[in-house]
RNA sequence: GGCCCCGUGGUGUAGCGGACUAACAUGCCACCCUGUCACGGUGGAGAUCAGGGGUUCGAAUCCCCUCGGGGUCGCCA
């Protein structure tokens, strides 16, 4: 080694002792007949002391190092002159007196700072991401991840499970997400695929008697990027035969409160996990992904809508709509620009329109609130009492402003579930140190798709319908629940999985309520139904999302800022400049050839 | 594909129709400095204001297009 110890290790212990250093330059001071750098590795900083008196050819090297200089110093540890310790710096009580340096690469002056925590423009940060992951905080997350990566593998493996291996280079299989595809040189004209989850593999896994399975799997999308959203990402991909539900819930209510008390005691969690069902979660948050950091909960206001002379109410439930709302606690104070722009905001997802109601512009008891108090552009067709009763239902108080949204139950949902998620963000309730972790359960299994006419898996085609439930298969499916969960966390969808199918009798009869033909499901699944004729376990799994859990757990924006290489917004990478023409002869080796677009 | 935001010395920002010959901080270069730690001091270099087109007597500033980055809808079984 280069060196024998680090320059972050170093403390009062190695007072006197001679070591052996080499990192980068992280900052030098120069004062003339006396120099001072700060030399980082990946343990941490250290100020070493070059002193003309006692390192070598100290000129040449003061005058030549500068910052990202690569160096190896000799020299003894000691002790700082009284009065001159740097309480800022873990190494703050000692110093290296340098003997002698070597310079072992230059550097040309950095792109930007990398001793300084500045926001850089991204795609700078992306195109010289080597220089950006040597930054102290982007060091801190590869570590960060490094350490839920290793408790998960810990976790699961002292509980029996086995990590195991699956193909990068798999089927493509249809619907789902769009597949990355790969060619073959062997068959013309044949691709594999490379895997959207190693899905179908780990429950092929079960079959094969592997009792407990788990997997840092990559997994691949060719869909748009989004800020929680990578053409790559990471799962933890896990599966176990003779399962139910509340084993797996357990199970992952386990690992991530210890991993969080273990790795972020600092974040707070909710105990025990709370649950709601899907119905409940799109009626009270209109999202199925709620962010329960906050409450701002909607209610339905529809039955006092319904006895109000207001016309858009009463048009609304007459066409079978809905009226919903939230209460902005303390915004009835609220201007006219700002009550503008909710309702910019509010048309841009999709809705006529929104009503607020103002109940006046101080706290105080809904009692005291008269009619002259309340604000709203509907007073007029509104009384009193349909006021309070709507502020009630709200759990509103005086000084509150309602939003009130008409039309279609689902259009009216999301919208409020929109707004709800943007009145937490405005009134600064979403705690950055708070996890609210939630499981949503009792999905449908089956969504129908308006466009096509046809269902839609709501997780994917080989979760299993609830035992209850099985008889509707054959004349009410949409009214089928799956045994499918979801992990959530503040607003984020952190983990989905579900009870698989494992008898091909009811897998056919799922893929045929999808509207495979018997042919079909051979050629895209005849490998799993063909599985399934073995005795196959019942089994069941969940997938959390890696790059999702540690951006949490970073308090960070984006997944990019934990992936070591991602990709930009159109799955460009950066650094390599990635995806690249290539020549000829490897086209023609894979036969392919590619058409000009016009 | 739609909508929205951003692009000014290496970096981060200011300037938002005329006083811009583009400012500030930091970085960079040179010189000075033996206890600093975001060292300090003096001096200096460094910007086709993302690119192109237009409006105007006059454009970093207004408009259009292109490119790049980001957010989001669609999409993500």
């Amino acid at each position: 080694m280069l060196k024998d110890c680090s320059c972050g290790e170093l403390n009062k212990g190695h007072v006197g002792t001679s070591v052996n250093l080499a990192g980068w330059v992280d900052r030098r001071r120069d004062h003339g007949g006396l120099t001072f750098i700060d030399l980082r590795d990946s343990e941490g900083i250290v100020q070493v002391v070059f002193n003309p008196k006692v390192t070598e050819s100290y000129h040449q090297i003061t005058s030549e190092v500068r910052n990202e200089y690569v160096i190896q110093v000799t020299g003894e540890v000691a002790i700082r002159p009284p009065g001159t310790e740097n309480t800022k710096l873990a190494t703050g009580e000692i110093e290296v007196i340098a003997r002698s340096v070597k310079i072992l690469n230059t550097s040309k002056t950095p792109p930007f700072y990398i001793n300084e925590d500045i926001e850089v423009d991204e795609s700078l940060r992306l195109k010289y991401r080597y220089l950006d992951l040597r930054r102290a905080r982007m060091q801190e997350i590869l570590v960060l991840r490094h350490q839920v990566v290793k408790f998960i593998r810990d976790f699961l493996n002292e509980r029996g499970f086995i990590e195991v291996e699956t193909p990068i280079l798999i089927k493509s299989t249809p619907e789902g997400a769009r597949d990355y595809l790969v060619p073959s040189r062997i068959h013309p004209g044949k691709f594999y695929a490379l895997p959207q989850s190693p899905q179908q593999i780990k429950q092929l896994l079960m079959v094969a008697g592997v009792g407990k399975y788990y997997q840092i799997a990559k997994c691949f999308r060719d869909e748009d990027t989004r800020a929680d959203r990578q053409p790559e990402f990471t799962q933890l991909d896990l599966e176990i035969s003779f399962v139910e539900e509340e084993d797996i819930l357990n199970l992952m209510e386990k690992m991530f409160t210890s991993m969080v008390e273990i790795l972020k005691p600092e974040m707070r969690l909710i105990k025990p996990f709370p649950r709601l069902s899907y119905a409940d979660a799109m009626e009270s948050y209109g999202i199925d992904r709620p962010d329960l950091r906050f409450g701002l909960e909607i209610s339905d206001l529809s039955d006092i809508a319904a006895g109000t002379d207001f016309s858009v109410f009463r048009s609304a439930i007459d066409q079978g709509g809905r009226v919903k709302g939230i209460c902005a606690p303390g915004c009835g104070n609220y201007t006219r620009t700002q009550l503008d722009e909710l309702n910019r905001l509010v048309r841009g997802w999709g809705a006529e329109g929104l009503l607020t109601i103002s109940l006046g512009d101080s706290a105080g008891s809904l009692e005291d609130l008269t009619m002259e108090m309340i604000k709203s552009v509907a007073t007029r067709f509104l009384t009193l009492e349909q006021i309070l009763e709507m502020a009630r239902r709200l759990d509103a108080s005086a000084g509150d402003l309602l939003l009130i949204v008409a039309g279609k139950l689902e259009l009216v949902s999301t919208v409020l579930g929109e707004l709800r998620q943007e009145m937490g963000l405005r009134l600064e309730l979403t705690d950055p140190d708070l996890l609210a972790f939630t499981f949503i359960v009792d999905f449908p299994l089956l969504a129908h798709d308006e466009k096509t006419g046809r269902f839609e898996p709501m997780h994917h085609p080989f979760t299993a319908p609830k035992d209850d439930d099985i008889l509707l298969l054959d004349n009410a499916p949409e009214k089928v629940h799956g045994r499918h969960y979801d992990l959530v966390c503040n607003g984020l969808e952190i983990a989905g999985g579900s009870i698989r199918i494992h008898t091909p009798e009811l897998q056919r009869k799922v893929f045929r309520l999808l509207g495979y033909t018997d042919e079909e499901m051979e050629e895209l699944f005849g490998h799993m139904l063909e599985a399934f004729e073995y005795g196959a376990p019942p089994h069941g799994g969940i997938a959390p999302g890696i790059d999702r859990i540690v951006m949490l757990l970073a308090g960070e924006k984006t997944i990019r800022e934990v992936i070591a290489f991602p990709k930009t917004q159109n799955a460009v990478d950066l650094t390599f400049s990635a995806p690249s023409p290539v020549s000829h002869q490897q086209l023609t080796e894979l036969h392919l050839n590619i058409v000009e677009e016009q």
